[in-house]
RNA sequence: GCCGACAUAGCUUAGUUGGUGGAGCGGUGGACUGUUAAUCCACAGGUCGCAGGUUCGAGUCCUGCUGUCGGCGCCA
């Protein structure tokens, strides 16, 4: 890389008294005829420069003096502890323009574009997402999302799961038919995937232990702040395994994200003015587990109208949630409330062996998993009870016609967990280029 | 699919009973040798989302359309 110098290592005193050369933007400017401040950025920080006309001589200060916001520049010059409030500066002694900014079109994110977001987005930053991902927040957010990835990667590898890939061109769905979408596929009809899971299943006699990070696609008109139509599921699949098992990782998986969060990112957490304690609450903390009667219970006891056999919406999630400081397991959902997929409770087929873990603070389901159906006979029963057309999943049958075996896994909604844990307001927030059903430019 | 809001300069917005559309930021020019969202002076920048209607007169009232935002259902 063409560059040994970082803002961040001046900021921590690596460099002191000694000549840099940073290779940057320009952040923001300020200054006189004699003397021109200069605030850079990158990567890894902000500084202040100090272009000094006695200094660096007249055509470098106007050259520099005169570079608009988010003009690139290389600047040397003296890093220098200061007792100002912006701790280090540098002291220039030359630099030049890389990458100059038109005057006749100055960068659009400004001060004024993000006071009135709130930390979240206005159509127009939406609409100039691809420079809006160089302000602060969100590189910041972009900076916890990478450690988010590799938390997972790292919970799963460090117990010898597999990394798996699945097609994302499939023939059918796995949640409702109507939320996929369809892609022409010469001349016969495709669909992008909702989840690797049917494919996993696939992989399970074969890896039995597997997980995967990838984009899953639903056609939903949603809109809220939980939803996209494209977002990143990680998912799990484990052969052997119970509901209870299953949980086990979705937890394990979830508190492993929020101590490296701790670990790593305390500095983003705080500048997004996210509470430490709370993040390690959610890292040390166990979660509880509930099944449904109880939370059908519970709801019917704060006067909440619902019939045993619904399954619990959003509005009924958030009633349970409140009463909970981390998140919790709903499991044993009514058959009739879940699809084919779900294996029947042995001890009482009425109900089926899932789980949903919620979020707390309102942000709501974020892994939905359990034991699969596995032996043939219970799979062909649950799909002709719910009048599933077999075709499309012939392959998924065959599976279970060699060699079957109880197995699970889970899908857990990376982007919510970085909303949630960011405290994020939105989930756009999370993702660099979010679509919805409005929206898939820029 | 359903419900509710909003649309004024590049951005964020003010605009009173309908009577010649203002400001801050950003940009340009100028002043200032240590600023911290720098400050001060000046200049440029507008088919008030689009199409109709009411009216002597519409940014303002009415209708339709488009776009966006928020919420619900569904889910990760």
């Amino acid at each position: 890389m063409g560059k040994e110098y970082w803002i961040g290592d001046v900021n921590s005193g690596l460099h002191d008294d000694s000549e840099v050369e940073l290779k940057a933007w320009v952040h923001r400017t300020r200054g006189t005829n004699k003397i021109w401040f200069m605030v850079l950025r990158d990567s890894t920080g902000n500084v202040q420069c100090v272009i000094k006309r006695d200094a660096v001589g007249d055509e470098c200060f106007e050259s520099l003096s005169n570079a608009l916001i988010e003009s690139s520049v290389i600047i040397r010059g003296i890093a220098s502890p200061t007792d100002r409030q912006h701790g280090h500066e540098i002291q220039v002694t030359s630099g030049e323009v890389v990458g100059p900014v038109n005057p006749d079109r100055p960068f659009p994110i400004t001060e004024s574009a993000m006071a009135e977001s709130d930390g979240g987005e206005t159509e127009f930053l939406l609409d100039h997402r691809h420079l809006y991902l160089r302000t602060g927040r969100m590189t910041t957010m972009l900076k916890l999302r990478s450690t988010v990835f590799g938390a997972i990667h790292s919970y799963f590898r460090d117990l010898d799961f597999i990394e798996y890939q699945a097609p994302n061109f499939v023939s059918g769905a796995v949640e409702g038919g109507s939320t996929l979408f369809e892609v022409p596929y010469f001349g016969r009809k495709a669909y992008l995937t909702q989840s690797w899971q049917l494919y996993a299943e696939a992989a399970m006699p074969a890896l039995e232990r597997l997980y995967t990070m990838a984009p899953s696609f639903r056609a939903e008109k949603s809109r809220t702040r939980r939803h996209l139509t494209e977002f990143w599921h990680a998912e799990m699949e484990i052969a052997w395994a119970s509901n209870t098992e299953v949980m086990e990782h979705g937890e394990g998986v979830v508190r492993h994200i929020a101590r490296t969060l701790l670990d790593e990112r305390s500095d983003e957490l705080t500048s997004l003015e996210r509470d430490l304690d709370l993040i390690a609450q959610y890292a040390d903390s166990e979660y509880p587990r509930m099944r449904y009667d109880e939370a059908i219970e519970i709801l019917q006891g704060k006067g909440v109208e619902v019939q045993w056999g619904q399954d619990l919406d959003y509005s009924k999630e958030k009633i349970l949630t409140a009463d909970f400081d981390v998140p919790h397991f709903l499991t044993h959902y009514p058959r009739v409330a879940k699809p084919f997929y779900h294996r029947p409770d042995p001890d009482d087929p009425k109900y089926v062996l899932c789980h949903d873990l919620l979020a707390p603070e309102g942000y709501g389901e974020i892994i939905g998993g359990g034991e699969r159906t596995w032996s043939e006979g219970e799979i062909l029963e649950r799909i002709e009870e719910e009048n599933t057309p077999m075709e499309a999943y012939e392959f998924y049958i065959d599976v279970r016609r060699f060699g079957g075996v109880p197995h699970g896994g889970f899908g857990l909604g990376v982007d919510r967990v970085c909303t949630w844990l960011a405290g994020a307001e939105h989930i756009r927030e999370a993702i660099p280029f979010p679509r919805d059903s409005r929206r898939v430019t820029p």
